[in-house]
DNA sequence: TGCATTCTGGACCAGTCGGTCCACTATGCA
DNA sequence: TGCATAGTGGACCGACTGGTCCAGAATGCA
């Protein structure tokens, strides 16, 4: 056991996610990925078993990374507050980052889903968690379990829509008014009883 | 002038639509291509520039048919519920096709975001047009402009959404509960006036 | 100091990419 | 029938892909 520990792994990580998350997997050459992490290639392939080892553990640790951040900003918020704020961060937080390049997670799932369906299948797996993370907070906020499950599910679609929509030039602040919209009929869902003359059947 | 006219021209560009649709730009190789257009290398580069040109003709293709697709369920339903029409086809319509393959305008964006972002922003104004369409189905059904708006904006993000989530295994019956949801809650936006306790200052 | 060990820059590999080119085929007209 | 022309299969190209390999640099220990 000689030599010092190698070049600091989880900075190199961390340079590789960056640059997986702004261009996605196809179009991250080994070349760029090396570059950005500031490895050589030897030291790469010692370390990483593949490209594709590689990207799953930036996948992960984006998802679980994403899974904090809406838990954190549960502390000091009331549920519904939270998660307004984890939607509408990605459009006005920390600008030229995540603010941008939408949710790895989603573009995964599209960039992949017929190229590597296993790699989509983990993006979705990770998506689902989130999911049951709004639930969760719905539920705490009053919401009655099916509304929950109900409105968390929306939401979810909503988050991927807000994530494409990230992507979409110019990053306008008018974009923070559909969030606006949305979590104002949630609230409203929320606080008074459905009007079932409203609702409508499904046309399968 | 001698020679057959060539091949079918539009029956190519339609199987380099479903390929394009299916896998995206970068994993859709100039080899799968040709085998999905039926037509040689040669005759690929007599009649279309470049890879990337017939990718063009085969987004606004897209697009066009999109927008076609969503005038036409005008025909005999209410506005409301030819977007709600829209919105379900994506996932029990044509099984195995367009219900599973998301929105290539979507994908595109998200694909080529930071790639290639003129054929970002190609795919970004399509979808500003499809939200047009949203917003005028909106103000016919009775929605003053401000909330036609503002429920189209909300819409489009849903839109993107439900286009990621189709890609998402399983096609599960069971993703047309959310949309369900988001309908209702607009129907309830438009028959009645907003609660104004219930909407929240946007936190920048 | 000198050895053993670990790490790394960069040459190198086969495979694939998008794109070009040309010899050949198939056709319509005289 | 034979020529001119339009269309095409497939060999070929340089560039680049992800991945391997090895000679040599850099280190800790004796």
């Amino acid at each position: 056991m000689t030599r010092s520990p190698e070049f600091d792994r989880s900075k190199a990580v961390d340079g590789a996610l960056r640059l997986f998350w702004r261009k996605g997997y196809q179009a991250s050459s080994l070349t760029d990925l090396l570059s950005a992490m500031g490895i050589g290639r030897s030291s790469f392939y010692a370390t990483f078993t593949d490209k594709r080892g590689l990207f799953i553990e930036c996948l992960d640790l984006f998802a679980q990374r994403t899974l904090d951040l809406l838990e954190r900003a549960h502390d000091g918020l009331s549920p519904v507050d939270a998660l307004q704020a984890f939607f509408e961060r990605d459009f006005v937080g920390a600008r030229g980052a995540r603010g941008q390049w939408g949710c790895m997670l989603v573009s995964t799932v599209l960039e992949m889903a017929g190229v590597d369906d296993d790699l989509a299948a983990r993006a979705s797996r990770h998506l689902d968690r989130v999911q049951q993370l709004f639930r969760t907070f719905l539920q705490d906020a009053g919401a009655p379990p099916p509304l929950a499950g109900d409105l968390a599910a929306l939401l979810m679609l909503v988050n991927e829509g807000v994530r494409v929509s990230s992507r979409r030039e110019p990053p306008d602040l008018g974009r923070l008014q559909p969030i606006a919209t949305i979590f104002r009929l949630v609230r409203s869902a929320i606080a008074n009883p459905i009007v079932p003359e409203l609702t409508r059947e499904i046309t399968v």
